[in-house]
DNA sequence: AGCTCTTATGAATCATTGA
DNA sequence: GTCAATGATTCATAAGAGC
């Protein structure tokens, strides 16, 4: 089958069997939580959350290339207590081969405050890592970010002290050499992803903002690679791999997101294509 | 047993099975981490972390009072994967009869240099809530937090900057200078506490800043209550406690440690009684 | 007060070697 | 094989002092 820029329409569970193995770099998925949505995928139970789960990540798995990374962005919600379906769903993983390489927050910055009698605002969000070993695909380069505003006072003059590796007064083993630090401009990130949240989105109940898949498939693949999404909603991840120049490739299990996610990614199909031409023939 | 403005020496798992049921408003602390701080405490492997846990929280479960929180600051490490005690720990909490209320997640504005091939450096950890039940003591009005130009900053740079970059610890309520927040309106804070790492605390390997036990005694105790920390190290709780009005009562296992808390702790009693009588009688 | 400059600081992780 | 010990490597920022 040929998966390359293809949206299916039906359910992960049973398309994902029809996948290549070892055929595609990146996932990267916001799957419906468990007891939201309900209107339209029917809520899966959180009891059940993970049996529904593990067959399609076991396709997943077999899908996914050696050097390739799933990155699953999720959280449990509160009745009272917070639901434990995910640290049930990371522990399930693991026993079925995956590495659970990593858990990055997604800080969902802007969004004003609001509360409830036990508990505040949930400003975060799981960004599961999950890989098929100790090594794969990571740009670190690709996801850089401005130095901060104290770096232009700061390097302005250099101290004696700056151009020697000073150790750290607490022998915690550390030191740094600030000289290193002349003409830099970006530095690198760390887990904690600060993106502003969309919120205004009504053709998908739970739209992600792009550029948290964005910054993933900077991250984790290369341009031409394959992204899946095998739960696309309205297409945010194949538009992102679109502007990226990746390959997208994805599943929806709902008619009408399905053919709003076709629609958008021929969208940014087409603005890509018309930046390209503009910029071959800029007249 | 008095229990009220001690610090015991001597291992939580004994010294708790002492103290008298239901009798704690507020737990907080910080437990040396799976496979961390070898040489002050033996360091506990992760694989018998749970197990070595359990008895604990099982004695403070029957010592915290009804309305009480439990608050448990702790990351997992990583090697090639993250090891999963952790996630572990929370499931085995909930079947010794927690609730597993909230998941607050530090933010460390800045943390431990370091570059690797497959990670980027951990900025983050876990302050756990557990309670007794659905209902529990919460005022949130205690930390409410300023806007202004908290607020103004995080829209300038939404368009700026993409919201790459957040607004400094210094803005985020954390700092002591109330007084300068005459005249802002102030706004309910979500469930990221931003807070830089740092103390000035060299004596012990693994302080926790006094701003992160401070957020949660005001948060979930009232003046004139008994705050608990069951692995007190150098005393930071106990002064976060003695700060804000309430009493502390704690453990250490390490003698070393126990001093020096029990030093930090009169200090702090001292300021406390002589900026009172400042107060009193101000020539 | 605001600016500039100086100093301080933090629960780390991975690859390799040896038992 | 696994497990433990050892060694190599590495940032970005806050806060205070001084003018």
């Amino acid at each position: 089958m040929d998966i390359k820029n293809q949206i299916f329409y039906g359910d992960s569970a049973d398309i994902l069997t029809k996948y290549p193995s070892n055929s595609v770099d990146l996932i990267v998925t916001s799957p419906p939580y468990s007891n939201r949505r309900k209107r339209s995928y029917g809520g899966i139970s959180p009891d059940r959350y993970v049996e529904w789960f593990l067959p399609i990540s076991k396709e997943l798995y077999r899908i996914l290339k050696q050097d390739g990374s799933f990155v699953l962005n999720i959280k449990e919600g509160a009745n009272g207590e917070r639901e434990i379906y995910v640290l049930e769903l990371i522990l399930a993983l693991r026993k079925q081969g995956w590495y659970w390489t990593e858990e990055y927050i997604w800080y969902k910055t802007t969004c004003m405050p609001g509360k409830w009698p036990n508990r505040f605002r949930d400003a975060w969000e799981r960004c599961l890592q999950f890989t098929k070993g100790r090594k794969f695909r990571m740009n670190q380069r690709a996801v850089k970010i401005p130095i901060g505003n104290w770096a232009k006072k700061r390097m302005k003059n250099l101290s004696e002290n700056d151009t020697v590796r000073t150790a750290s007064a607490t022998n915690s083993g550390f030191g740094r050499k600030v000289e290193n630090w002349a003409n830099k401009r970006t530095v690198y990130p760390d887990n904690v992803l600060k993106i502003a949240p969309v919120c205004k989105n009504h053709n998908h109940s739970a739209v992600y903002p792009k550029e948290l898949p964005a910054w993933f498939i900077k991250l984790f693949s290369k341009r031409g690679g394959i992204v899946l999404d095998p739960f696309i909603g309205s297409g945010t991840t194949a538009i992102a791999a679109v502007e990226l120049d990746r390959h997208y490739s994805g599943v929806e299990l709902n008619k009408t997101y399905y053919q709003i996610a076709k629609k958008n990614v021929q969208n940014a199909l087409h603005t890509k294509a018309a930046s390209i031409s503009t910029i071959k023939a800029p007249r």
